[in-house]
DNA sequence: ACACACGGGACCCCCCGTTGTT
DNA sequence: AACAACGGGGGGTCCCGTGTGT
């Protein structure tokens, strides 16, 4: 399993390395699912792959850069939804928008956005770099602009945290994707009372 | 919950460790629920009380201990609920029971809640102690009892998730006990496809 | 098991604390031979009895006092055998007073004798307060009068630390005393070579 | 015992690892029994090498596996004298062998075999690892075969904790190999009642 | 791209000793 | 005589990050 020798083909280095990486952000991932982040040490990601900590510490010099790179294309998937949908005309649109696209978001990204939802000592990182925002209270926003006063910002939070948990949940880890996705939007548009369009017209 | 006011005349020292026990659980539930169960250590919680990590010691010998001393109260209370709830006749009335149930539960201790239901460690604990099958297994199947295949788990799921990070939330601290009550029974009950009940005859 | 109440004959409490005193003792010289000396907290020592630490400093101030008392009697009763045979006319005599005396001490003491013969934490501690001398460099002289050179001290040796260490094996708790004192004295005589006088004017 | 040579060109750290593991056993070898095991701590170790305690971890993750390190060599050498002693016919020609092979180990690794007699917190470690039976209980019963009865026993009792204490005392550290292996077959040969055979076939 | 060796430091556990109280 | 509570400190483990080498 361990990257053999090389000094022939340095194509194969790079190789293995591309691949030595992303095998360590899926290590990680997994860890961080298990033992929360905090609970995680480098070595354990090590031990996971078999390579040493410098091997770690060669890819990622710290484990926020680790962690960084885990959830920086998430984010950058994020951030379109939330702007699409904020740019919609009625409360229901901008929900209905932000529901969908986050219900997509986590499905393809199950494990991800269930620690991103879920762990403390993630969010306290994410808020250090200025994420707090994109993450949660945009989204509560949206998700909750269609009832008034406490509910709205009540069912937006139970919709959020329970679509990530649900994802993350190992119970449910043998559902299909688009079974997943169905479930969650119909039980998302309950909680807000939302009607489901006419078309929908998403493409992945 | 604090020490009530005592019978005749308590020693000194027995006040202050029932005390000192009774803050040290406080800040070790305030702390585990900002930086996570393993992003906690001791020496955070004694500082934050102002003792030493010895001190600490004499009252919980180690820091599952004190997760332990944290949460068995919790977990006595979610027994009978659980038992009652199973005890009904139809899925229906077994959800709203377990529903209800957890809901006022989880107002009362809103952050001991939110944390059972997020940490992955301490889910990890808890589980070594046996008690998964309390915690998660049989309220999913209470609560998802409605819907046949896959749609009652996930439901479940959500709800379950959802309440436990909806009573954390700081967003919604300042909310009153009986509004967040009501806001999470109605959500609850309509993720699950509940009516209410002609009259609630649950007790405090 | 633990001392009750009081107050009505203050002579109780008298006799309970003389009985916890040689309890403690016992305990600990049990545990010290268990786990050698700097293996033994005063905590083990303490939960032994089902007491508390303070219980125990309040016999005993520190661990080292309490060694103290452990091996104070046996050493004064290792005096007048050093200082008996010494004052005999030839090696021979001297040795075999030494021999027989040593093996009347160890059989009567025999877990205190072993950890005195064997716990080199506990030989420090008693250098540190002059016993060597008494407890080593005299009876191997005694014992090793009878041979020149290198094998007096070499039998010696043997002799002393294999009846120390003899009499406190485990395997051979259950040996009585005679038999055990018997056995010792032929095995020893044996080693260093010398002929079983014509009488023994051993006193209990 | 020091790192030899080395072939053809080995890295710098390699080499200073070497001689670093090898540096750490000789000086918790010395330490262990001057101070017995439960009394020496890891900075004690780090200490005399002028190292961290974060450096002894890298090459023992736990004062066990030092220890373990420390004695395996000893014992794979001890297991083919027992098993070839135990092939032998009769019982003093099994009593023999087992006393020269295993005098002539405890000469070769004074120290060592010094602490593994006498040291209780290194033999209950030890115990646990299931060599109780190798290291005390099989040679026991080889020394004692020839004697009936509990003299056996006591005799090799004597004979074994004897020559361990003997090749440990810093009284004899300065006598030759030669004289004191000699010397302690001589001793141990007396106590079991064993006439020398006529010739010596053992190999070094 | 990765391993080996190590420093600095923190963590959890626990120990020893002491005070105040009953 | 015994306990509850606690301070100061150390032990063993382990973590993060780095230098050096291949």
């Amino acid at each position: 399993v361990t990257a053999v020798s090389s000094r022939v083909a340095p194509r194969r280095d790079a190789i293995a390395a591309e691949s030595t990486r992303e095998r360590l952000l899926d290590a990680a991932l997994r860890l961080f699912s298990e033992h929360s982040f905090a609970g995680t040490s480098l070595q354990m990601i090590a031990d996971e792959l078999g390579i040493t900590k410098a091997a770690v510490y060669h890819h990622f010099h710290t484990r926020d850069e680790l962690l960084s790179a885990l959830i920086t294309p998430a984010l950058a998937e994020l951030l379109p939804i939330v702007e699409d949908a904020t740019a919609l005309r009625t409360p229901q649109a901008r929900a209905d928008r932000m529901l969908t696209g986050f219900v997509d978001l986590a499905v393809r990204h199950r494990t991800l956005v269930a620690i991103l939802g879920t762990d403390r000592a993630i969010l306290q990182v994410l808020t250090g770099q200025g994420h707090f925002d994109l993450l949660v209270e945009r989204p509560i926003a949206l998700l909750g602009g269609t009832a008034s006063g406490s509910a709205g910002r009540i069912n937006a939070t139970i919709v959020l945290s329970g679509i990530a948990s649900t994802v993350g949940s190992e119970l449910l880890a043998d559902l299909d994707d688009e079974t997943m996705r169905a479930r969650l939007v119909e039980a998302g548009r309950r909680i807000l009372g939302l009607r489901p369009p006419r078309r929908t017209s998403r493409r992945p």
